[in-house]
DNA sequence: TTAATACACTACAATGTGTAGTGTATTATG
DNA sequence: CATAATACACTACACATTGTAGTGTATTAA
């Protein structure tokens, strides 16, 4: 999964992928599809061409995010990932490199973010920090 | 500062700037320093075109990383910000946007990559937590 | 047998970054 | 003073990424 940037200005989807990259992998976490059907999907919402589609999805199979199966006449692509999964592991990856590049800095910032955070994480860390403690000791 | 971008697979400036920005940067954040300067600096260490690193320099004006002083024949270039405060408002908005996203699990994240954070930290964190219980109740 | 369809291959535009040529104005030096 | 060196502007090109789309080819369906 050759995915290696985060924009921090965009939302969603787009922090990782161009606008249509990422359309386009929402409609195929709801299903495996043709690129007919995706096509169809976009263009109900833009005018699309098929061409263009089916460009972007052979391009995310090169970087590894889809896969194409090929069904006899018509290919089927699919996700690699699930959006859970995906989402799991491009945070975690932030995450340890935020972590490793800023060290106690961004534990700084997570407190001051945390103000509106919920008391079950605030349990949860707790917890963490008591269990680190004891293994230090 | 026009700055959205943090590349995971990168490291330090590299993160956030091209390799040739982010080796003129390091050397202005050194000292306010001309074109002609930073050019012999970088040529030091691998032959590089005067044009090259004044096109580039004058970019990072335009993207609001610099700032260009002009004193008489020559240009003087400084960044707008120290190198500590680039890193704290870029940490602080990757960190920000993270937790914006993917709340909870970013923690979770966090949690497990802190495995080996230092006891300091670990104070901290107890005691902002401690400080965050009190406000709720 | 012809037409529709799916896909491949190719190409172009815009943007970001690195690269560098040429032109112009100012300063320094013989 | 005249010429050369210098600083900077303007312009252009290469490559990568992303969106866009034309043309060509092979297979299926009418």
């Amino acid at each position: 999964m050759d995915i290696n940037n985060f924009k921090y200005d965009e939302v969603g989807l787009n922090r990782f992928f161009g606008p249509l990259e990422a359309k386009i992998l929402e409609i195929l976490w709801e299903n495996e599809r043709s690129i007919k059907e995706v096509q169809q999907r976009l263009d109900q919402d833009k005018p699309i061409n098929f061409n263009t589609v089916m460009t972007v999805m052979n391009r995310l199979v090169g970087k590894g995010v889809l896969k194409k199966r090929i069904q006899g006449r018509v290919s089927l692509f699919h996700p690699v990932q699930s959006k859970e999964d995906f989402i799991k592991e491009q945070s975690k990856k932030i995450t340890e490199n935020l972590l490793d590049e800023f060290g106690g800095v961004v534990i700084n910032h997570m407190l001051d973010a945390m103000e509106e955070v919920d008391q079950t994480l605030l349990d949860k860390l707790e917890q963490k920090i008591k269990q680190l403690k004891g293994d230090k000791s």
